[in-house]
DNA sequence: GTTGTTGCAAAGAATTTGCAGTCTA
DNA sequence: TAGACTGCAAATTCTTTGCAACAAC
């Protein structure tokens, strides 16, 4: 049933790849931690980079966040959601509890909840002033 | 200031792309409408459906969801969310009250927020049954 | 007749993968 | 030394785009 556990080899490129997420809290996308993982091991590749950032998120060491159809990383691995400025397309950590009563509704109908990812979409303080936007009645229901 | 309007044009190809989403239940991709469209119109190509499908989605007459980093249309334009079955691939409505709660949060830091959007990730009813997974303590916190 | 649209195929962007050489345990 | 891992480049997948022919209005 079980499948030959074949074991990992701790090597220099996963301890960087790692490292920089660590050190990241601005939830690079896989390109970004290439760059500054070269800075640490300039021959490391960008294939390498992907392999290592699937296999953390595999063992959930970090996590993945996708926007705009492409990969992100982070190192919170706690539950928490994001907001995504369409302009300046920064991504920011946002505290929200968990809905559970739509999550029971849903339980109640058989199905089972494994992951809940809520993100709010709009202007950054710096965008929207710079934009000149007034922050009036945004999303709608 | 303000560019000069050029008119659109009623082609068979767009009624027939749009009409195939009104059709649809089942939030298909770009290419599924594709293949329902060749059904009504077999000359179109996919490329005129991607630019058909984008044009209703910026007309707010269809609306757009990525899952899996790919692009999934529907014809409901009002305020709702997704599940997402990691089995089968299903993605159905869930009707979920907005958490103005965390948007105030966020607005009072100066943010415009502007869309949210919600999916929950898990297992439909028919896979959790045929995998045999029971409904316990799900999402975390 | 204009000029917005289409079909086609080539180009892009992000990510994955095959493979032979390399390095960890 | 076995075999997991890496670098490299080619391959994939989904989507966009340039362009000449076509067709709304």
């Amino acid at each position: 049933m079980e499948k030959t556990k074949r074991r990992k080899r701790n090597t220099r490129q996963k301890a960087v790849v790692y490292q920089v997420v660590l050190d990241s809290s601005d939830h690079p996308t896989a390109e970004k931690v290439y760059e500054r993982a070269k800075r640490e091991l300039p021959t490391i590749s960008l294939g390498t980079v992907y392999r290592v950032l699937k296999e953390l998120v595999s063992e959930g060491k970090i996590k993945e966040i996708i926007v705009n159809k492409q990969s992100h990383f982070e190192k919170r691995t706690d539950f928490h959601h994001h907001f995504i400025c369409r302009e300046c397309g920064k991504i920011e950590d946002v505290e929200t509890p968990l809905c559970r009563y739509t999550c029971k509704k849903v339980e109640n109908k058989g199905y089972v909840v494994e992951d809940v990812e809520y993100k709010f979409y709009g202007l950054c303080d710096r965008c929207a002033q710079k934009l000149g936007v007034l922050q009036e009645g945004s999303a709608q229901s």
